[in-house]
DNA sequence: ATAAGAATGAGAATCATTCTTATTTTGGCG
DNA sequence: CGCCAAAATAAGAATGATTCTCATTCTTAT
């Protein structure tokens, strides 16, 4: 993980892997990367575009471009809008909660201890079923601060 | 949860479940339900449709109405396509490995303790959010057997 | 049986995403 | 500097999965 996350470093993390698959780190894809790190959550096509009015071509080709590059992540949750956010190895590991009321998508992280044992037992798992465990996500489904009290 | 899952229990808490909402439990509905029962797995409408030779409209439109009536749940794994599974609590608590290079995805349960675990770890990380954690949902993502030898 | 209300299926409509192409930008080099 | 070649951008067309429409068929209750 860089340091920090969300300083310097992830842009010339971010062009450093676009050069490695022969792209390049243009304005545009930079104001893209600097948009996510706004976030603390992933975020849709439509959140993004309310932030950094790109052209939509333009948008979805350099979210693709970035995640071939292994700057961004492509998020299923739920099961609404495809949600995109930085690599974790950018930024730092972490899981999501997801209120069923909203909608809302937000990061949180588990304590070191608590994700160590979270990530053996995946490991052991996965060994069980013959699987190579490379990495976990887990999702917390709820209602959020502002759903249940209102 | 229902006791063994497979079997005719499933049938009768659906028809149960539809008629909670105004729904009828028909015989495209139920052999839609079969077809789940079939699989070990998350499954795809394409995946789906090669089992049951619906008409596409009524399958979309089943799945959703046997969501609305909580027998079935959607599920949005990895980047691909939605995939369909019945209920956990028509069948059991589980979660899910991800190939990443074939794109299989596959149900796997943990031992109650670590299960146990994971869930009190979820709603004390919700806590430490404001968030009331309802269910969570695990996700190994790696390599299969069959990925990993060829 | 029969009528009223639902469910089905074929095809049309929608809408997010991807593709095409002309234009603009970028970076290297004389 | 000032051009060239390669790459990126953006507008709009094309695609394709999902949803909608509506005429027909099935259910259920009387």
């Amino acid at each position: 993980m860089i340091s920090g996350g969300q300083g310097r470093e992830v842009h010339s993390a971010a062009a450093a892997r676009l050069g490695d698959v022969g792209q390049r780190y243009t304005s545009g894809r930079r104001a893209l990367v600097h948009a996510l790190t706004m976030f603390t959550g992933p975020v849709t096509v439509d959140t993004i575009r309310s932030w950094q009015p790109l052209a939509l071509s333009s948008l979805y080709r350099n979210l693709t471009v970035l995640e071939e590059a292994g700057v961004v992540r492509r998020v299923a949750t739920h099961d609404e809008a495809p949600r995109y956010e930085l690599n974790e190895d950018l930024t730092e590991h972490h899981h999501h909660l997801v209120c069923t009321s909203c909608g809302l998508v937000e990061d949180f992280v588990f304590p070191p201890a608590l994700e160590r044992a979270v990530a053996k037992a995946g490991a052991a798992a996965g060994r069980a079923m013959d699987f190579d465990t490379a990495e976990h996500h887990l999702e917390l489904i709820g209602l959020c601060r502002g759903c249940r009290a209102g």
